[in-house]
DNA sequence: ACCATAATGACAACACATTGCCAATATGAG
DNA sequence: CTCATATTGGCAATGTGTTGTCATTATGGT
């Protein structure tokens, strides 16, 4: 048994490394909006169909309070609006403006292309398995984590 | 070519989940030790050669200050010590003392036990293919990126 | 040896996420 | 209906990372 410890270590590195590179290339590309990475991602949790705060935090795997100060500063700066929530009076529901959607769709074709080139270069099939593994490996750590 | 976009949204966001839950774990593992995973990360580039904060910072990817922080932090703490540099005079060689070593210590059974189970449940050989295909898209990333 | 350039440490401002706490509001079991 | 419990928003403190700036010290080409 060569060694778990640090084949443990190794990956963790290279998950957080990939995590920084995709961050990076998130705000190159968020750049044109004017929006960060963070902004982009709770706009793009409402696209589809508006959610609560804690609606958002959930989908997203993080805290509801991280996902509340951004969808006030969103609110302020005019990207996200509140409408009634008729199941909750308390937490209204999220949805982009005009404006929000303006900004995502400014985005949309520089992820697009980046999208297809990194598949395109790391190949297709490999890509997909990749992201089936990673998923397993979600699971595996869900399972087996401290 | 059904919606790269689409699939590339789904790779970034597995490796933020997953970067979500090894730091999860990470904090869990370093807890025993009164320690966080940034300054268990710290200690951890130093333990085989001393380094400069610069040094630590490239090894670890991140910025020089981000690592000058905690390292001061570090030495406050009495788990870092600085040794005067014959290459810089300015910049102070970093090597644990040794309460950083015993910190260091404590965790490593938690992580070796857990690095076990995880390549156990994953399956060895996965594990290595794994990090392998990690390794490849950090570097099509670099090579792609926006 | 000299001087432009790079590296380093310190400091500040900002973005993002976390935990913990509080008060107000839903929700659901009895 | 009532009351214990869960959810929600607001606030504060903390940890981690970034960028930018500044003064000081090395480094290297001429």
């Amino acid at each position: 048994m060569p060694d778990e410890s640090q084949l443990g270590g190794e990956f963790t590195l290279a998950i957080f490394k990939l995590n920084g590179q995709l961050l990076a290339a998130g705000e190159k590309l968020a750049e044109p909006a004017s929006i960060t990475v963070a902004w982009w991602q709770v706009l793009g949790a409402v696209l589809r169909q508006p959610l609560t705060a804690p609606g958002i935090a959930r989908q997203m795997g993080i805290t509801r309070q991280a996902v509340q100060r951004i969808a006030n500063r969103l609110i302020a700066e005019g990207l996200l609006q509140a409408s009634p929530n008729p199941a909750h009076k308390r937490s209204p529901l999220l949805a982009p403006t005009k404006d929000g959607r303006l900004a995502i769709e400014r985005i949309r074709p520089g992820q697009a292309e980046f999208s297809t080139r990194l598949i395109k270069s790391f190949g297709r099939a490999e890509f997909e398995a990749l992201i089936s593994e990673l998923h397993r490996m979600s699971t595996t750590v869900d399972a087996v984590g401290p």
